[in-house]
DNA sequence: TGCCAGGCCCTCTTTAGGGCCTT
């Protein structure tokens, strides 16, 4: 039983996704949304959404890519609020995202203002995609979410949207790994091992477990 | 108005270049 419960914390994992000003923090970019979802023995158990000031306009660009529009964030609190709640939604938690780089970019930017830290490892759901789903027309996101045939109610590049559906592709993506291989567990490690592993060598890999 | 970065991965590769992905 001591083991089971150990093996289902491992699998405990905070799904999230930024919105932000652009591409990079050393940049200047800012978050505007941090959205996550605690993933808790295969269903989401928490959710964290929160839109911040990022203390200047964003651009048209932005407004039209996310939806989130500088009238929006007028009356948003500031990003070191925010992070500062958000750091303790994730204290304790592996962390999962899609394209995962980019968020702990930022992540690692904003709790660095505020010097705060976590203690998590990151899992990137599109590294593992595109290993375990080597036949989806591309790996992003929205098409992921097509290609498994999610359900959605179609917002896209909203926070708490995408980590939702990020949520439900790494579930998905745990399951197809356990029929496929015919594995019991998926620990956190083994999905980190598979991002990691050549797409040629992925399937000797986990047929071989 | 239009542009910015960075990690991963493939190949016509490794003394490099370019596409994919994130906003």
């Amino acid at each position: 039983m001591k083991k089971k419960n150990q093996m289902r914390r491992a699998d405990t994992v905070v799904v999230l996704d930024f919105e932000t000003t652009g591409l990079s923090p050393t940049m200047g970019d800012r978050a505007i949304e941090i959205g996550a979802v605690l993933v808790e023995e295969g269903r989401v158990t928490d959710r964290f959404q929160e839109l911040m000031n990022p203390g200047f306009r964003i651009s048209g660009f932005i407004e039209s890519y996310t939806g989130i529009t500088n009238a929006m964030l007028r009356n948003a609190q500031p990003c070191d609020e925010v992070m500062d709640r958000f750091a303790n939604f994730i204290q304790g938690h592996n962390l999962v995202a899609h394209n995962a780089s980019f968020d702990r970019r930022f992540l690692d930017a904003e709790l660095e203002r505020i010097n705060r830290s976590y203690t998590g490892q990151f899992a990137c759901s599109m590294l593992i995609s595109r290993r375990i789903y080597q036949d989806a027309p591309n790996h992003k996101l929205e098409s992921l979410v097509r290609f498994r045939h999610i359900e959605t109610d179609g917002t896209f590049h909203r926070a708490l949207a995408d980590s939702e559906m990020t949520a439900k592709l790494w579930l998905l993506i745990l399951e197809d790994i356990r029929q496929r291989y015919d594995i019991s567990e998926t620990p956190f490690s083994l999905l980190q091992t598979v991002s990691r592993t050549s797409k040629t060598a992925v399937h000797r890999f986990l047929s071989t477990r």
